[in-house]
DNA sequence: CTGCTTAATTAACATAAGTGAATGCGCGGC
DNA sequence: GCCGCGCATTCACTTATGTTAATTAAGCAG
């Protein structure tokens, strides 16, 4: 079992009593793949086919606007899924692009397999619902954040929960996910260093 | 059957193929409740016991700040389900107020008998892990207009959508839904009486 | 290593939303 | 039906972030 699926079968682990017997059945619906800096998993206008788990380096997911605008809606690091859910689902195009942000590696699940998945393991469907649970829970917290705090507490909240994405993602991806222009974020940066937080 | 089970079949029948008899089954997992405008279904500190399901009036879910400020997260109307779902799957005290705005029919169900649900009725957890997949691509939706739009842009999306809010729902809740003040959305109100939309 | 392109920083000015306060209206309780 | 309190409105002023633009720094291809 290579380092991604044992990186897998501990996140499952959190969330359900998964048998090892299905894990291993499971586990050969997924295929690892590499990503390159600066390679896509997922471009708008695409179907997503696959879900990605990253067990190792980060991506940021994106829209770009009619104004040409980039806005980032997820960074992900190690032992996060990714993909288009909506596309993914509905088998509809889709509306971000998904970009590996250093080099990348992830294990793919495929919609066929995870939909097998999903009826042969039931405590697969489980996982899936439990982990889109925190997932939505997770973001109720981010609107409320987003309304209550300024961006400089946002940035300051960002960097202490993901420390390791300021060496990898730019900061106008940053500035992006925390809904303001490249600009502001330098004025609070340098805000930050002068005055201390 | 009364008539919120008939909405709530057709919500289920709108993600899944639920067979007559299960349903049947189902249905006694679920018991009816009435809100006077301005009763509480939550409220925070409380444990959720139970997902409401909305067949007649609205509800708003908020939080409130340690300044005493309301912040409204979810706005609730027939044929949603509504609850502090972190506070429902983990048993932990509750973040959410929710509270009916207006004279308000749900259906409960209880933490066991979801539980109960999802393990005897696979079909039912695939309806709400759809339900929740749902829910989140709306969030992420939610997130990208909150950063790409106005507050103006955002009032003017609100009432297209969910244009019966507008009369039981108080300004200040749709202020702080929107993320601004109250006296925001009164210039904005004000701006589009004056010059069109 | 060099040079080109893109990213980050800084600054001056513009704008949208927040703040505090005064006014008046309306709904609910009696 | 009347009263009072909370809600909505308006206004003057403040503040955070956006905009435009110029400058410097950093990453990358050749």
């Amino acid at each position: 079992m290579n380092d991604g699926l044992k990186i897998l079968q501990d996140h499952l682990a959190l969330k359900v009593d998964i048998k090892q017997i299905d894990f291993q059945k499971f586990s050969n619906y997924t295929v690892t793949k590499h990503f390159n800096k600066g390679e896509y998993f997922l471009r708008q206008g695409q179907a997503a086919r696959y879900l990605a788990f990253l067990f190792k380096g980060v991506m940021c997911s994106y829209a770009i606007d009619n104004k040409g605008e980039k806005h980032v809606i997820q960074i992900a690091v190690e032992g996060h899924w990714i993909s288009d859910l909506f596309s993914f689902l509905t088998r509809e195009p889709a509306n971000y692009y998904i970009e590996a942000m250093e080099s990348t590696e992830v294990l793919l699940l495929s919609q066929e397999n995870f939909d097998r998945a999903c009826v042969e393991f039931p405590v697969f469907e489980r996982y899936f619902r439990l982990l889109i649970q925190s997932a939505f829970i997770n973001l109720q917290r981010r609107i409320t954040h987003i309304y209550k705090d300024s961006a400089k507490d946002r940035y300051l909240r960002l960097i202490a929960e993901k420390p390791e994405i300021v060496h990898s993602v730019p900061q106008h991806y940053l500035a992006s996910f925390l809904g303001i222009k490249p600009q502001s974020l330098s004025r609070i940066r340098s805000e930050i260093a002068r005055s201390g937080r």
